[in-house]
DNA sequence: CATGAATGAGGGTTCATTCAT
DNA sequence: GATGAATGAACCCTCATTCAT
C-alpha cells in the first residue's frame, strides 16, 4: 500500500528507523498497527519495500542524467549537473530517502534493503567512469565510484538541512568536491 | 569513570548507539548497571561523556598536525597527510570513535554529544584554511571546512572497513578527494 | 457447511485447536474469513459443530457394533472387537478428532463441544455394561464406562501415531487393557 | 525463583499452558513482567524449570515405592499401591503438574520439557516389569510400560477432578484397570 | 558507594472478529 | 451471500532506570 510507505518515509525522516514505531507509522498512515502487517511481514519488510519503490521512483528521477550516449560527449561539469541535480532534488523531496540511506551503520534488517539502491547507483556511476577513462583498471574503477558516492552521500544531509541560498551554495560544494576529486581520479 | 567509558566505547562499536544496552556496557565495564548512575544521569550522558574524552584524545594525537606554523609553510600535500593520518589513526584505533560521530542521522542526544568534537575540528580547519586563504570571506572559510570535514566523516568508514593494501589505497583516495576540493575551495 | 468442518478438521489435526486460526480454515476451505462467521458465530461454534457432526459419524459408523442384541450373547473379547475397532478406524481416518477429543485439558469452549460425544458414548458403553452386569449399582455402572471411556481415549495417541505392526500391537494393548479392567470390574 | 514456578504451577493449572500469559504468572508471583525474563529466557523455559522441579520432586516422593528389592516381594496389589498413591497424592498436591504433562498434543516448547519426566516413569515401570517378567521381550516391555503409563495419566484427572469418596472410588478403579492389565500383560 | 533485582512502559506482532463494499 | 481489509486488544518480551539492601 502506498499509502503505508508514504508515511513509513515521513516516520522514517522523522525518528530514524530504529527509533521509528510501528505504531506511529500506523497512525501517520491512518490505519492501526495490525492493517500494517496485512501488507508487509514486518516493520523491516516495510523498510525494504520502501527502498525498493526509491529505487524505482529515483531510477525515473534519474534516467536522462544516466543517459550514456552523454558520458563522453559532455564536459565533466555538465555532466555532473545531470547526475547530481536530480539527486539532490530527489532527496529534498523525499526525506525519508536519506533515513534509509545515507547512514554509515546499518541495522541488519536495513544493510539488504539498501544494497540494491547502492548496487544500482554504484554501476551507473562505474559505467560512466568506464565511459570517460576506459582505461582504468576495474578495481580502480569500482574504488572511485564508491569514494565519489560516499562524498555524495555525506553531502546530501549538508545540502538537505540548508535552505534557500546556503543550499544553493552546499550543491555548488558539493560539485566542485566531486570535480575535484573526478577530475583527478579519472584524469 | 574511565573504565566505563572504555566500555561504552567497545559496545558501542559493537552495537551502535541505539542497539547498545546500559547492561551490556556495565557487564564490560565489570561494573553493575546501578553503578553506571553513579557516574552518569543516563546512556545519553554516558556518550556525551566519551565525546568528551574523544575531543581531548583526539587534540592530543592532533596536535602537531595543527601546528599553526606549518599552515602556510608546507604544501597542501604535506599538510593533507598531516591532517589526515592521525585521525584515520585515531579511528582505526578507536572503533566507538565512529559509532558515535561518523553518522549522519543523529539521535537527539547524541547530537549534543558529537557538537563539541565537530566544533573542535571545524576550528582548526578553519583556522588552517584562514591561514591559507586569508582573503576567504569567512562564511564561505566555514562552507569550506565543514564541506572537507564532511567528505573526511564520510570516508572514515569505508578505510576503517578496508584492509591492508586497500585501506591504503582508501586513504589516497580520501587525500585525493580533499586535495581536490580543497585545492579548488581555496585558490 | 460442510466444507467448512472438513477444512476445520485439518487444520485442528495440524494445529491444535487453540494454534488453529480461523483464517487457516478459511484458506483451507477455500474462502474468506468473513465467511466463516456466516455460518458459525466463533471458532468454538466451529468446534462444536465438528464435535457434532463426528458424534454423528460416530453413531453410524458404530451402529453395528452397538446392536444391543449382541450386548449378551457375545463373549467380552467379540463385544470390544466390535466396539474397539471402528472408534479405532474412526480416529485413523479423523486425525481431527483426536485433536479435540482426545485431550485431558479441555479449553472451555471445547469443554462444552465434547460433552455430547462423551454423552453418547457413555451412554452406550453404560447400556452395554447394563446388559451384561444388571446387578451394579447405577452409580459403579456410570464410574465403570467413564473409566473404561477414559482408557479408551488414553490409548488413542499410542494407536494412531503408530503405524503397520505396531500399530496392531497398540490395539490389542488396548484391547487387553479394556478386557483385563472390565472383566473385573463387571464380573 | 521457586515463587515463580510456584506462582506458574498455578497460573498453568488454572489455564493450561498456551492460555497462560506470562504477565498472569508475574501477578500471581507478585511481581512486575519484566522480572520473570531475568530468571527466565521466555514462557517455554519456565515450563521446562517447572518440569525439571516436578521431576525432582516426584523422584524424592516417589523413592520408596521403587524401592528395587520390593519389585518382585510384593504381590502386584500391594506394588500398585506403592507406585500409584504416591503419584496420585502429587497430583492432587500440585494441580500445574497435569496442566503440563497429562496432555496428549504437546506444543513444541512443552515436548521437550515433559521429556525428562516421562523417560523417567518410563525406566522406573520398566525395570519394574523386567523383575517381575524378565523372560518378556524388550519390545513388548517397553509397551507395556508406556500403556500402563498411558492409563495412569488418562486416569489422573478424573481422580483429581473427583472429591472425598468419589475420589477414593475413582482411584480404586485405577488401580483395578492398572492391576487388570499388568496382570494379563505381565503373565 | 556498589549492587543487581525489580520495575513498567512500550516495542513488535498476532489473530478472532467485524463491516463496508 | 461473500469478501477481505481493517480493527484493536492482548500477547510476549526488552531495557533504561531505580532503590532497598
Amino acid at each position: 500500500m502506498a499509502q503505508i510507505l508514504d508515511a513509513s518515509a515521513v516516520v522514517f525522516a522523522r525518528s530514524g528507523f530504529e527509533k521509528a514505531t510501528t505504531i506511529a507509522i500506523a497512525a501517520e498512515a491512518g490505519i492501526s498497527p495490525g492493517s500494517l502487517y496485512q501488507f508487509f511481514a514486518n516493520k523491516e519488510a516495510i523498510a525494504q519495500a520502501l527502498a525498493d519503490r526509491f529505487v524505482a521512483q529515483l531510477r525515473l528521477a534519474h534516467q536522462e542524467a544516466f543517459d550514456e550516449a552523454r558520458f563522453t560527449s559532455l564536459p565533466l561539469d555538465g555532466l555532473l549537473d545531470r547526475m547530481v541535480d536530480p539527486i539532490v532534488a530527489f532527496n529534498i523531496a523525499n526525506p525519508g530517502f536519506k533515513a534509509l540511506f545515507a547512514r554509515t551503520d546499518m541495522p541488519a534488517g536495513l544493510a539488504d534493503a539498501a544494497r540494491p539502491v547502492q548496487a544500482a547507483l554504484l554501476a551507473r556511476v562505474e559505467a560512466m567512469i568506464a565511459a570517460r577513462a576506459p582505461e582504468l583498471p576495474a578495481g580502480d574503477r569500482t574504488r572511485t565510484a564508491l569514494v565519489g558516492i560516499q562524498i555524495f552521500q555525506a553531502m546530501v544531509p549538508l545540502v538537505v538541512a540548508a535552505e534557500g541560498e546556503e543550499r544553493a551554495a552546499m550543491v555548488r560544494e558539493l560539485k566542485r568536491a566531486l570535480h575535484g576529486y573526478l577530475a583527478d581520479a579519472i584524469a
